[in-house]
DNA sequence: TTGAGATATTTAGCTACGCTAACTAACATA
DNA sequence: TATGTTAGTTAGCGTAGCTAAATATCTCAA
């Protein structure tokens, strides 16, 4: 068999194996790339795509939290008081539950993920820009897909 | 203007900014999901990311390394230092320039990322498995477009 | 009604990854 | 030979992920 080249590409072209393989390194390489635009912003990818939610979904349980996106509690606890101590959301305490701590975007907080995040993108968007209508359109196709896979 | 809906979806839904907003969110929650398969591999992202440059790339020297995988040279010296330690890469020095250190991978190294990697992404895999064709044929347009967003 | 378990969150402590700054070693050159 | 440049390491910081354990509250059955 020919040398390196040849195992670069995994066994079957359009294989599941290949596509999630290569869909790996490919989402890797992508997050790297706007890690970068995050520290502009001046707040962590975790806490913005939190806050995200809060936003764009409304109040909820850290627990609910967690689970959307994907981590611990314990972990989301924290991302919470960081959010907390930068004035982006507030806890609102459950009447019929004390234990449960609701927590909500505050007006600082809807603003600066609506502008932020407008910045945080803006380096990729720019690059989304440069692609042919098709290219975007291949892309917009794709993203459901991509969330399917990564469990909602 | 409505509530809260209407600022769901940014702008225009084909607008460059719109398909990197989301692109990033799925890039995200996919990798998040991914994280715990590396887990059971035994061997972090970060590292087994590396290690697959040298295993279907060849040796590079460590500020090589670093810029394929977009970090600083002491993130990359570290990682190096963590996979040495485990015996999946061996030190070369180079006999022209003794500054640099070319790295490869042993063939411990070989040998994990090749059943690694595919245990790795074997639960992806499984999920892409169950797409339709012409989805998966959709995703496997995208990801050179994705390569090309995160810089190569 | 009280006591045992279940549930929600926090705290504590660990590992790992990213960064910058500062250092060492080796090379290049004036 | 002295000066500056380049490759890599070391030190130290912040953040994010985890588990284990503590705290507070709720639920429910004896």
């Amino acid at each position: 068999m020919p040398p390196r080249q040849a195992t670069a590409q995994p066994p079957v072209a359009g294989s599941p194996e290949a596509v999630a393989d290569r869909l790996h390194s490919a989402a890797i390489h992508l997050l790297r790339r706007l890690r970068r635009e995050d520290d502009a912003s001046g707040i962590s990818a975790p806490r913005l795509s939190a806050l995200s939610v809060l936003v764009f979904g409304g109040p909820r349980t850290i627990g609910e939290l967690a689970k959307v996106e994907q981590v611990r509690v314990p972990t989301m606890s924290r991302l919470v008081a960081a959010l907390e101590a930068g004035g982006l959301l507030r806890r609102v305490p459950d009447a019929s539950d004390r234990r449960v701590v609701r927590v909500e975007a505050t007006a600082a907080g809807h603003a600066l993920l609506h502008a932020g995040q407008r910045r945080r993108v803006a380096a990729l968007a720019a690059d989304v820009a440069r692609l042919t209508a098709r290219e975007r359109q291949a892309i917009v196709k794709v993203v459901p897909l991509l969330e399917k896979l990564a469990g909602r």
